[in-house]
DNA sequence: TCCATAATTTGAACTCAATACAAATTTATA
DNA sequence: TATAAATTTGTATTGAGTTCAAATTATGGA
């Protein structure tokens, strides 16, 4: 937790307890998750706490560059807790979001013809390897 | 035209005057637009077309893998009229989403670490060429 | 401690792309 | 022509995300 406060203030954010739970949440929880399941999780903790503040804190987050917002599934937008560039793959069948591990050439790069890079996105989707299974399974 | 309607029935879709005139828009706009400006254009053509039929149609031509939605923008779908993948840069300033020619080792896979590959996408963000040369003449 | 100011949080209203759905229209088939 | 099937249409609805002013909390000097 300590650790989270520093990384707030090193971004110039102030560490209040509704910021402190929204990126605690973030930290433990890798799976890319949705504002709503963030809500829903700090809300327990902090009753009091409002959709507002989480959209409000995740705009922050996102804009001090400590939290990546994935536009990926296209209803929503999923939350990565960050800084390294990575790949993902995304499920069409349970909706999760996996992190591949991919020797990008592409990473390194801050222009790509004439364009100033300010993110790169790298991503899949299909039937993930625990869906592929079950549907194995049920066909048997 | 013609072509258009060998497309439609080759992919199992009844080439209807509406879907003939929403697939030609995107042969003609390859700049991936929205559903809106889609409408817009259609709608001096066919006057009666209603949104409902162009979200209809768009909705029939992903599911026959004659267009790729992209979920860029993170507000609205972008509509890709093509087949082969390719990587995209979207620029933040002005919001265009230009096509990129790289050569991706990954875009032959079809599985990936046990997942089943169906689409892939690579794209950046940031500050496209136009963006940042307009930017460059204001600062002299 | 008191007070003024700034920063943060809250909740209700609102936006708007996308969807749901039933009625209306058009097309296909007998 | 008559009936059924497919398509289109328009309206209502959804829901993630935003706006914004009021309420609350934090800050800092007198
Ligand atoms: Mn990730
Ligand atoms: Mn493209
Ligand atoms: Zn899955
Ligand atoms: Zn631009």
């Amino acid at each position: 937790m300590e650790n989270l406060i520093n990384i707030l203030e090193d971004a110039n954010i102030k560490p209040t307890i509704e910021r402190l739970s929204i990126l605690n949440y973030l930290d433990r929880n890798h799976n890319h998750p949705t504002a709503s399941m963030i809500f829903d999780e700090v809300e327990t903790k902090i009753p009091t706490i409002s959709k507002t503040t989480v959209y409000n804190s995740l705009k922050l987050f996102i804009e001090n560059g400590i939290v990546t917002p994935l536009y990926i599934t296209g209803s929503e937008i999923r939350y990565d807790f960050t800084t390294k560039p990575h790949h993902h793959f995304f499920c069409e069948n349970c909706g999760k979001i996996f992190d591949l591990v991919v020797d990008c050439p592409i990473f390194s790069k801050k222009h790509f013809q004439g364009h100033l890079i300010r993110q790169q996105h790298g991503y899949f989707r299909g039937i993930c390897k625990d869906c592929l299974e079950k549907e194995a399974k049920e066909h048997h």
